[in-house]
DNA sequence: CCTGGTTAATCGGTATACTGTTTATTCGAA
DNA sequence: TTCGAATAAACAGTATACCGATTAACCAGG
C-alpha cells in the first residue's frame, strides 16, 4: 500500500492516503496544494498531482477553496455496500482457503490488538488495528485486482468508522463481527467465512447509515445554531 | 462519460479515454505529453495530468519512453474475470429489474448496430456499437459505483476485445451472447439476465484467454524474428 | 445595526523553463 | 565488419510564475 518510492507524488499520495485511512484528516479541514508542499518541502506541482489523484478516485473533492474529504451521502453509503456485499464475503472465502501460516498469525495479531484497543477505549489505536485486520486478510487474496478494488471501497467509509467507534454499544457489535469472521478463519472455513463476512457487511451497512443520520442531523442544527447565532451578536 | 466541460485536463482525459474504448491507440503507440499538449493546443501539464490520472487508474503504463497502453497478462485477464463474474451479473439483473422504455429502446438500437457491423464485418462500427451497448444497460443500473466500477473493469479490455473481433468465428459466438441476454432485457426477466450474463462472462474470459495466449506467442515469434535479422544484415 | 457593493486574499488552473535519466545514434578503434 | 564508448535526443519529473475565478473581509450608506 505505501511505496514512497523515488518520486514525490508517489510520496506525498501515500502520506496523504495514510492520513486519511488514519481518520487524521476530518470534513472540515481544507487541503491546499501549496501547504502541501512545503509540508513536504517540495513544490506545487507534486501535491498538487497527488491532490487530483485523490479526486479522481473519489476520496476528496475539489471545492473553490482547497480540496476536502468527500462526504458521503445516505445513498453513497447503499451503493457502497452493494458493490462490498458483492465482493468481500467471496473474496474473503479465498482467503480462508489460500491463507499462509504467516498470514493466520498476521490476523491474529491485529485482532488482539483490536480487541486491546477496545478494551482501553483507545479509538486511533482501534481504527489502526481494524485496517490491520482487513490488510492482513487482504494478502492471502491471491486477484491483486479484487484486493485493490475492495481495499479502494473499504477506504471510502474511514470518516465515517470513527463515529462508529466513537459509541460504545455500536464498536462492540462492530467487534464482535469482526471476531467471529476471525475465528471462522482460525477453522480454515471458507464457506464460514463467507457467510459470516455477509452478515457483517449487513450489519456495518447499518451501523455506518445510522451514523451517518445523525451526523447529517447534528450538521444540519449546528449549521442553523450558527446561523442564529452570527445574526445575534457579532464580535 | 464524456465530459469535455470547461478544464483542459478532462477534456484531454475524456478524449483519451474515448480512443482508448474505441481501440484507436494500439499497444506500440507511444503517448507523449508533449505531443498530446501540441494536438490540443495546450501545454503539457493538462495532458500530462490526464496522462497520470489514466496511468493510476490501471489503463496506461508509464514507461521511460513515453505512455504506453497496459498489456494485459493471462493472469490480469483472469484475475478481471473474477470481479467482473460477481459484480455485472447481478448489476444487469437490476437493470432489467429498473429499466424505462428510454433504456429499452437504446438497447435494442445499440444491438441492431451491432448484428449490422457484424454483417457489415466494420470491426470499428462493431466495437462502437458494442460499447453503446453496454453503456444503455448501465444507465439503468441506479447505483452509480456499482456502475462506475462495471464500467472501468470493462474498459480493460478494449485491446483485447479488438482482437476477439477479429476472428470471425469467435465475433459471431460473442454476439450470439450478447443476443442472447438482450432477449432476456426484453422480456423483463432480471433473472433470465443475470443467467444469461453469467454464462457470457464465462465465454468471454475463453475468448479473450485464447485471444491473448495467441497474441503473446506472435510477438514473442516477431521478437526472435527481428533479433535474428538484426543480426545479420544491418541497413 | 443592517445591507449592499467594492476591494483584497485565496486558491485552482495553465504555461513555461529547467534538470536528470534513459535510450538511441554516431563515430572511431580493434 | 563489429564492438564499445562518447554524444545527442527524448522524455518524465519538478520548479516557478502568471492568470482568472471565487469567496471572504471591509467599508460606506441607509
Amino acid at each position: 500500500m505505501a511505496k514512497p518510492s523515488d518520486n514525490l507524488v508517489d510520496a506525498i499520495y501515500s502520506d496523504l492516503r495514510l492520513k486519511l485511512q488514519r481518520s487524521m484528516i476530518t470534513p472540515s479541514d481544507r487541503l491546499v496544494d501549496t501547504d502541501i508542499a512545503a509540508a513536504n518541502g517540495s513544490s506545487r506541482m507534486p501535491a498538487r498531482e497527488a491532490l487530483l489523484r485523490l479526486v479522481s478516485e473519489g476520496y476528496l473533492v475539489g471545492t473553490t477553496r482547497g480540496f476536502a474529504i468527500r462526504e458521503l451521502s445516505l445513498e453513497d453509503i447503499s451503493g457502497l455496500f452493494e458493490v462490498r456485499r458483492q465482493l468481500e464475503p467471496r473474496a474473503a472465502a479465498s482467503a480462508a482457503r489460500d491463507m499462509t501460516p504467516a498470514v493466520e498469525a498476521e490476523l491474529a495479531a491485529a485482532m488482539d490488538r483490536v480487541e486491546q484497543a477496545l478494551g482501553e477505549n483507545d479509538i486511533p489505536a482501534l481504527l489502526a488495528a481494524n485496517v490491520d485486520f482487513r490488510n492482513a486478510w487482504l494478502k492471502a487474496v491471491r486477484n491483486p485486482h479484487m484486493a485493490a478494488t475492495i481495499s479502494r471501497f473499504m477506504d471510502y467509509f474511514q470518516s465515517v468508522r470513527l463515529g462508529t467507534f466513537a459509541d460504545g454499544a455500536t464498536a462492540e457489535r462492530y467487534i464482535d463481527g469482526l471476531s467471529r469472521i476471525h475465528r471462522a478463519f482460525l477453522a480454515h472455513d471458507p464457506l464460514m467465512v463467507q457467510d459470516r463476512m455477509t452478515l457483517f457487511m449487513f450489519a456495518a451497512e447499518e451501523a455506518y447509515l445510522d451514523v451517518r443520520q445523525r451526523q447529517l442531523r447534528e450538521a444540519e442544527m449546528s449549521r442553523t445554531a450558527r446561523r442564529r447565532y452570527t445574526k445575534r451578536g457579532t464580535a
